[in-house]
DNA sequence: CAAGTTTTTGACCGTATGGTCAATAACGTA
DNA sequence: TACGTTATTGACCATACGGTCAAAAACTTG
């Protein structure tokens, strides 16, 4: 009985995160989300409570995005599992020279958040294990197939690529190229057969 | 004749620095300056023109600071090249994980600069050209000892270590602690050995 | 000690911010 | 078709922001 939304959440989600991407949280003002969202700012506010709860929705469906997406390319059939860290990472060298102005919510949180832990820092935190933790399976397959070294420390190993990647987010906004940041990503992997 | 200015020009940026690194450009205001500074907004503004004025100065300072820190630990005597960028990857695991609250401000322009070339992505890329270059000399150096395999390509390992650092710094402020963040720094010094 | 120059001080300003309110519109149901 | 419920709309608000102004202060030099 109670009259219908005019909008989806998801969508509403999906344009805020957007602004949030090109702007960050705090330069992000309630009327580029109005803008982008064409809610009204009420609107926005009943549904949701507020820029920075906003925020927060956008990060969790971000942090989800990207894990599924991460898994996706090192699960995929018909390709050792190095091969296709491989293939990840030098796509992530391309994504990331791209050369928009974009800068994942992920990476934003984590400069933004002001406290240890208010709920950026927390949602943040666990996107990051979530992330490692695809990392790691996909390594320890590798180490299962005898591809990495015996002294190889997956878990650790699962980090690095975190922090790579991350690294390599950067340098794209700073304008590094692709080649240099293809260079970089076999750069990286040559970390998996190196002697210590 | 005309009247002296009471406070140095070096000491308002540092204390500025510091304002920065923690707050961010966006969300520092100019009362936190005039706080942290114990200048009044006026002359602030008389000496340096502005917030943003201010920040690109911190930024400048921030990044030749930085790059004579890691010029001085990769060029000290009395130890090879490969192991002066161990110990320093060593070092910068630990000052990572301290668990302040603090970004380098090169961090902070990269994600917060607006334009492709506006003033903060200019003088941020000039940043990160300057440190591989200090990391590029380094691992000429080893090269030329026979440290690094022949077909090593000393530039985009250069830039190689610059990501990774950047991705530690990120991942210390998520809270991962000093222990991880050892093993992804040795991790990362595995690249050098690897083989394609 | 007076003149000249610049810094300092503290009040002030326009704007834009995040957020709120009250009135109205739109829908499902009875 | 009338009712109840919620969404929407657009005006509104207090605040805090970055920045500016004009007057007073402080120092050096002549």
């Amino acid at each position: 009985m109670p009259r219908p939304r005019k909008f989806l959440e998801s969508d509403v989600v999906s344009s805020a995160s957007e602004v949030f991407a090109v702007h960050g949280l705090a330069a992000a003002t309630l009327d580029d989300l109005v803008r982008a969202t064409g809610l009204g700012k009420q609107s926005l506010y009943n549904a949701f409570g507020g820029k920075r709860e906003l925020f927060l929705r956008a990060l969790s469906e971000d942090r989800e995005e990207a894990t599924r997406a991460v898994s996706e390319a090192l699960g995929h059939e018909g390709a050792s599992p190095l091969e296709r860290i491989r293939g990840h990472m030098l796509r992530m060298a391309i994504e990331f020279s791209s050369g928009d102005r974009r800068v994942s919510l992920t990476t934003r949180a984590l400069v933004e958040s002001t406290g240890e832990d208010d709920a950026l820092s927390t949602v943040t935190k666990a996107g990051i294990e979530q992330l490692a933790g695809v990392y790691a399976q996909c390594l320890e397959h590798a180490r299962e197939n005898g591809d990495l070294p015996e002294d190889a420390n997956v878990q650790s190993l699962a980090v690095y690529f975190v922090a790579v990647t991350r690294g390599m987010e950067l340098l794209g906004r700073a304008g590094v190229g692709r080649g240099v940041l293809t260079a970089v990503a076999l750069d990286a992997l040559r970390a998996l057969h190196g002697r210590r």
